[in-house]
Order: structure tokens, then C-alpha cells, then sequence
DNA sequence: GCATTTCGTTGCACTGCTCGCAACAGGAGA
DNA sequence: TCTCCTGTTGCGAGCAGTGCAACGAAATGC
């Protein structure tokens, strides 16, 4: 599903990634835990951990011998670029509908053959500590994703459903093709999309397009709960809300509607 | 001024890193322009790529052979955060001060012996394309840092002052510990800082402190231009408009004034 | 259209960079 | 005070990283 250059090549660059990974999400950590969590000696760990701490995307905390992302990385996502705008610009949006429809919101734009998320808002009865920012989901199986699909030039969208079979995550994944057609097919007519445990059990999605200036769908927001509390109907009473809230966002990129 | 652990030691670490700032700088670039930048073979600098490519931090463009950095590095900077919140909440606070103000607009904290430029909306008028995100300033150079600094508690202030010589960085330069202070407690005393001309030649800059839940300064909000165009006296007028930003900024924050 | 140049990609073998080991100093806890 | 754990440093062996050469594909120039 996408080619890879290299076959990951350079294990000490490898290393170093995980040594991030493992700072990104623990916040802090120590020589020796690093070491023992990529399973190198600690002296291997310490000198990785110097490596990154001399270029910034490490630094020691305040507590001697803990060590945290730096400031570097911000730097490097500052490069990463004009999709970061999207982001900006429709978080005080994703705020409000938060808040509004009582779940976890979030912004994915269409990335290689995935949906991409750029942005998080919990909602006040969120009980899951998941981060879904930055993270990669299979177009197929996400609100958003099928959004973006349905949003697709039709020769995209074409490359992006022959890519493979679709895999199927759950019971309840859409796995066949002309299925997933029809399904876009609907979300062009009503303006949104919803899945129904498709990427993980008793997780449900609804998502709306957020267009550009230029009319085009640029991302989705989208809206997530568990099934028991956010069932289709809910979801579907809420659609206006989100596809409300995706509008203003769109105006917010200049879309003039 | 800060301690680094290890000597920077893992080249070809050191090398990968150097390929994140590269396509950072560019946007975009191949095999061949990364090798001729870091002075390695083609397979080299390839093996590099691929290396982080496997894990998300480089991806290739649709172009064939053009790499961009990839969205590993959103979800890193995803870690490095509570001080991200504040660049969230006060964005939309920053677009508007910079439209009034017609320059460019700054979100900076203190961090380690620096000042850290977390956020940023140019100006209408703004001519230059320079991007301060990510970007470490020395305290007594500028406003910003001066705020940081007047507000700071005795000892942590102390500590700065006492961190070595106060570089000159132009004519304009604060070099004397002691005028230094005086303008401190100046600041303390107004509700502002400014810079004429201090980190750079042409630059101006004025900052607010932007207060948090607790009281306590957390950041500052800065707004810079051209010296021909943003002269002392605009800057005075304007400290107002800038000081109220910061008040609502720290509304934001939760601090209830 | 053809020839040339440049690109990205791969396999090979050399060697210097990376690594683990051992030792040490410092801090924390019993 | 002793023990254990931590981070940090120096050393040398060996293997992982590297440059070279070759190849196919793409781009460019005539």
C-alpha cells in the first residue's frame, strides 16, 4: 500500500526514532529506562539521547538524568506544513462542537492513502485517553476517510480503491468495493458519512468535508463515541451540527459557499 | 549555558537529523540535492531517508524521488506539549492582534535560558518570510524574553542574570546587568517590554506577559516589525491594544484577572 | 527520435563508527 | 555506613554504515 525506499536501513537511526517514540510518549524518561525499553546498553542509550539533545529534539528536564522532547521537533513540524493551517484555523470550531454534540472531535486531511489526523478535541464525557493526532487510519474504515473518498477526483479515488483489498478491521468493516462505492456514492447526496464499528468494535464515527477556498474537500471533521452512548440515531440527528460546524470551517479557509 | 550530555555523538544520527532540517528548510527535496547537502554518497543519503521513512518521519511526494517530511513528526510534536495548549488557546487572539496591530505577532515561553517562539501570525504588511516557530532568543534581547525574565521569580531571575555575559548581538545590545534590571522593574512596573533594535539591526518588537490559571507569567505575546515602520512612539501607543490581547489570552488560560 | 545526462536504487566489500563492557562517581534508601 | 541504582566515560573489537560501481528509468538537449 505504499512503496518504501530503503528497507529502514540504518539501525542506529532507527534507534534514535524509537528513543523519541518512547520520550513522545512517556513525556520524560531516563537513561536506563530508554535503554532497557529499545534493549541497548545504557551507554548505547546515552549516547543516542546525546546525539538528538545536541541538534534540540531532546532535552533534559529539570529533574537531572530525565530527559524530554525538545523544542527542535516543534521547529521540524513548523515544516511540515500547510495542512497545519487547516488545524489552526478550525480548533476553536472543533472546541465548540465538542462541547455541543459531548464527544471527541477531530480534523483529518487525506494523506498518501490514508486519513491523517491533525487535530483533537475530547469531549466532556471522553472516557478513553486515546490520541488519535497524527495518527494514520485506513480510508475505508473511518467516517473521514470515506469523506475524503467520496471527495476524491474520480481517478484518485480509483488508485485508492484498487490499492489492495480492504481490510477488514472488524466484523462490521466494509470490505467490499462496490459496497464502499455505494456508500460515497450517498455521502456525496447527504452531505456526511458514519461507521458503525467498522475500524474498532464499539467505536462510532460520524465526519462532514471541510472545503478550501477553491471548493475542493481539503479534510474532514469528524465525531467519535462509543456505540453504547453514540448509537446511528444519535448520529444522525447530530449530522447537522457537524456538517453546521464543518461549514464554518470551510468559510474560515475562504470557502465563500 | 546548558549542559550537553555526550559529545553529539552518533553520526549517522546526527546525519538523519540533518535530512529532517533539510526537507524542513525546503519543503521537498531528492536523493541527490540531501546527499550534495550533507556531503555523503547517493546511497547514503537514501539509506537515510528510507530509515525514516520506516518510521513516518519523511514520506515521499507524489513527485517520484521527492521526499517531504512526513507526519511522524506532527505526532512527535504531539509530546512535547503542555506548552502547546497555550499556543492553541491564544492563537485566535494572535490573528486578531495582528490585523489591528498590522505586524507580526509572537507567542514565546521561557524555556531552559531561552526564549522559545511557539506561535506565529505575520502581519498585513509584513515583508519578511521569516518563521520564528521553534526559534531559541536570547532573554535579554528580546522583548519577550525581557517580560520572561521581569516576571520570573528572584532566584530563577538571578540565575539567568548570572549565566555569563549578556551577548551584544548589535550596537543596540543590553550589555550592562545592572540598566538591565532597571528596565525590569520598568517592565514590572508598565505591563510591557520593548526592543529597539537589540537582537537585530531594523528589528522592533513590544511583548505582554500572558498570565495563567495560577498568576503566574507563563508566556509572552510579542508583536515586531521594521524599525522604519514601527517606531518607538507607534509602539508605546500601541501597548494598549497588545497589553488587552494578553489579558484575554490569560482569560483563556483561566486566569480570572 | 536518439543520445546524453541525471536521477533513484541495489549489491558488494572495506573500514571506521557503533556498540557493549567495565569502571567510576554520585545520589537515594535502608 | 553500606548497598543499589543511576548517569557518565574510556577502551577496543567487530559489525553496521559507508562509498563505489553498476543498472534501469526519467529528464533533457540536439
Amino acid at each position: 500500500m505504499g512503496n518504501e525506499s530503503g528497507s529502514g536501513g540504518v539501525q542506529s537511526v532507527d534507534r534514535a526514532i524509537s528513543v523519541l517514540e518512547i520520550l513522545s510518549r512517556r513525556g520524560e524518561a531516563g537513561v536506563s529506562e530508554v535503554a532497557a525499553e529499545i534493549d541497548v546498553h545504557k551507554s548505547t542509550a546515552f549516547r543516542l539521547l546525546g546525539a538528538l539533545e545536541a541538534r534540540g529534539l531532546v532535552e533534559q528536564a529539570e529533574d537531572r538524568g530525565k530527559y524530554r522532547l525538545g523544542f527542535g521537533i516543534i521547529r521540524l513540524a513548523g515544516g511540515v506544513n500547510t495542512q497545519m493551517d487547516i488545524s489552526r484555523r478550525s480548533h476553536p470550531v472543533c472546541q465548540r462542537l465538542a462541547e455541543e454534540i459531548g464527544e471527541t472531535v477531530n480534523i483529518a486531511v487525506l494523506r498518501s492513502s490514508y486519513a491523517v489526523n491533525l487535530d483533537q478535541v475530547r469531549g466532556p464525557s471522553a472516557v478513553t485517553a486515546y490520541n488519535w493526532v497524527g495518527q494514520l487510519t485506513p480510508l475505508h474504515a473511518t467516517s473521514s476517510g470515506k469523506v475524503l473518498l467520496a471527495h476524491a477526483d474520480d481517478r484518485q479515488r480509483a488508485k485508492l480503491l484498487s490499492d489492495g483489498p480492504l481490510e477488514p478491521l472488524t466484523d462490521r468493516t466494509i470490505t467490499d468495493v462496490a459496497e464502499l462505492e455505494r456508500q460515497l456514492a450517498e455521502i456525496r447526496e447527504t452531505g456526511y458519512a458514519f461507521c458503525l464499528e467498522e475500524l474498532e468494535d464499539g467505536l462510532n464515527t460520524i465526519a462532514a468535508p471541510i472545503r478550501s477556498y477553491h471548493g475542493d474537500v481539503v479534510a474532514a471533521v469528524s465525531a467519535s463515541g462509543p456505540a453504547y452512548r453514540f448509537p446511528a440515531e444519535r448520529m444522525h440527528e447530530l449530522a447537522s451540527v457537524l456538517i453546521s460546524g464543518a461549514d464554518e470551517i470551510s468559510g474560515r479557509l475562504g470557502y465563500a459557499g
